[in-house]
DNA sequence: AATAAATACATGTACATACATCTAAAATAT
DNA sequence: ATATTTTAGATGTATGTACATGTATTTATT
């Protein structure tokens, strides 16, 4: 859908002022279509996410300050999202031994198994609706860091 | 800041993949620097947003459905938003009178003066922090609509 | 060693999202 | 006219964001 029909609007002020509604509106867009995937492993995205970023030193633990440096929103309250992973029995959580401030998290067999059923599934999903060319995603990827720059 | 650094990683299984997360990422950076904008005119990103829909009907009043319809999140829940506006008597709110089902939403002087200098600084701080050319924006916006058509 | 500063993270609050359910009113069907 | 369906939006709950503050622990200072 374009951004015109999806917020009813086309008076943009600049060409810049539109294609910041434009990210906005397809980081929605983005959102949305995994939290639909997700929602039948009883995941969200941002709670896949850490899932994700755990997988990445499996089968080492990470503490709390490793995974908030590589989740995408920067302001993540990380120990809640861990606080649902844990309910979930998917990631097990226990205090630092040589810094004792650290809390550590690792996934459990169970997490493992739920992470490998959900990327499948994202990669189904996202394969289906996200058609780019690899040549447009890299000039998509430069323009999103060029804008970044300023 | 380039991607890589912004979340720790450079292990990305496509340019797709990479450049999904670079717009989650960019929008949070966009959201990011409109809410410290905003924040000195007691506004979110999001009830400024409600603010400038209805400045485009404005004198007309607008009804809750229209107002949901230009949201850029489409789960946003307008009700509550205009709640919060209602309080800080920036909005005056009525039942429909052609059909009383709906909840009609208008901008007061004092919402349209803090709008006005929310917008001020608004265009002070985005001029400053995003800099793109307008080709560079074009380009931008048509690989956005482009990777949505799937 | 004792004190001060910095760090890791838990916790509290206000706001927003995502989604389900409820109510009133309008539109439609019978 | 009455009953049914649809629509507008209010409301409830779980989750997440944004940000401030508190607490334990470690590091740095004196």
């Amino acid at each position: 859908m374009k951004l015109e029909e999806a917020i009813q609007s086309n008076q943009f002020k600049s060409p810049a002022q539109k294609a910041a509604l434009n990210i906005l509106y397809t980081a929605w867009w983005l959102r949305n279509i995994t939290n639909c995937t997700l929602k039948e492993f009883d995941l969200t995205h941002e709670q896949y996410n850490v899932l994700r970023i755990l997988k990445g030193k499996h089968p080492q633990p990470m503490c709390t300050k490793d995974i908030a440096s590589r989740v995408i929103e920067k302001s993540s309250n990380v120990p809640r999202i861990t606080d649902r992973l844990v309910a979930k029995k998917w990631i097990a959580r226990c205090q630092g031994t040589a810094d004792r401030r650290e809390t550590i998290s690792s996934l459990t067999p169970a997490g493992l198994e739920v992470l490998a059923k959900a990327t499948k599934a994202m990669e189904a999903s996202i394969g289906k609706r996200l058609q780019l060319s690899d040549a447009d995603a890299d000039q998509l990827n430069e323009l999103l860091e060029r804008m970044r720059e300023g």
